[in-house]
DNA sequence: TGTACATCAGTGAACGCGCGTTCACTGATGTAC
DNA sequence: TGTACATCAGTGAACGCGCGTTCACTGATGTAC
């Protein structure tokens, strides 16, 4: 049945919010179409209606979730960076696959994706170096460039590891040891 | 056709190393055991003969590639830690997923996984820290662990994304960034 | 060392199932008058 | 504002295909004597 042109917009989100969820938690191979749009509560057919194939949602969800991603970093990151590290490499997080850090749940399906995806991950890549950039210390421009996305690969290395190996010890440690090694220090 | 027992065993060895190998490309969720088997030279029907099932060999095969990892690493370390470090965020390792360092290549997927192959993950990335840890500057053994942990976490997450973001000008300066901010310095 | 036979590694067809994708159809929406 | 009809978002069956797994079978290997 047809639904009027609002209601289709709508659809269509929330397609895009349930697959970047969803390909977070299983990946883009560890889930199917009739799971996705399931999610978003249509039935498998209605998807051609909205996307090109997988791949193009795949790229389409991994912008949606980089982007939401980025947007709560950018609020949270202006009011204190070392809170904000210390939120990032908490046990909740680390928990938290599907709606955590998007760079670090599809950096592993991007580093195998389409040329389409792994465009989308640059330009949001960029953009979160420079949220983080605004905020480090230090005058020269190009030294907190660095010291940002330094950073930023600290923080996705640390929180994908400690997800790697299970509750273990070492899942903490990682993320303490990643903590002090910081410019913002240890807190 | 049965084969002579040592004949069999080299077989599972093959299949090892080149699901270790298939793995690392294309993710657990990328390859079938068909194609598996297939690269080892083997048919399909086989496979449970050596394994007890595909999650199985996911384990067995996640471990292969780390210690086969670990090993070289060793050796290398042990000459240079800088020259190692150089050679670890070269354009050529970023290029080589299927036979580049697993931890990179695989932890997505372990983060994803059974609980068997997180429980290999996590013996091993111990491992890897005690092989960097011995290469560490500083006299007190608790600062070491922390550094070399720190070390792994921004080693994997910037050969990680750079490879994510495709063959970009920031591919390279998230690699540089990475090796300027190491206790080992710039090089 | 030679023969007789049980073992079992590997084969390839088959199982049920879910995959990504296509398509004829439905019927409410949006439009033309 | 009301009627007539074209549009098109969503449905659900169907497509061919590959998935992980099972199994009856083959025939060389390994063993017992």
């Amino acid at each position: 049945m047809k639904v009027t042109r609002a209601q289709a917009e709508e659809n269509r989100e929330r397609i895009l919010d349930n697959a970047a969820q969803l390909f977070r938690e299983r990946g883009f191979d560890g889930i199917g179409l009739n799971d996705l749009m399931q999610a978003a509560g249509l039935t498998r057919g209605g998807f051609y209606g909205h996307f090109e194939s997988k791949d193009d949602l795949a790229a389409q969800a991994t912008q949606r979730a980089l982007q939401v991603n980025r947007e709560q970093w950018k609020v949270q990151t202006d009011r204190s960076l070392q809170g904000w590290v210390k939120a990032y490499l908490s046990d909740a997080h680390r928990d938290r696959l599907g709606v955590g850090c998007a760079l670090v749940a599809l950096a592993g399906d991007a580093a195998r994706g389409t040329a389409a995806v792994k465009a989308v991950f640059a330009e949001e890549v960029d953009s979160f170096a420079k949220t983080l950039q605004s905020q480090m210390p230090g005058v020269d421009e190009a030294a907190r460039r660095e010291q940002a996305l330094a950073m930023l690969s600290t923080l996705v290395g640390s929180l994908l590891l400690s997800r790697a190996v299970g509750d273990t010890g070492l899942s903490s440690e990682l993320r303490k040891a990643a903590r002090k090694s910081l410019p913002t220090g240890g807190g």
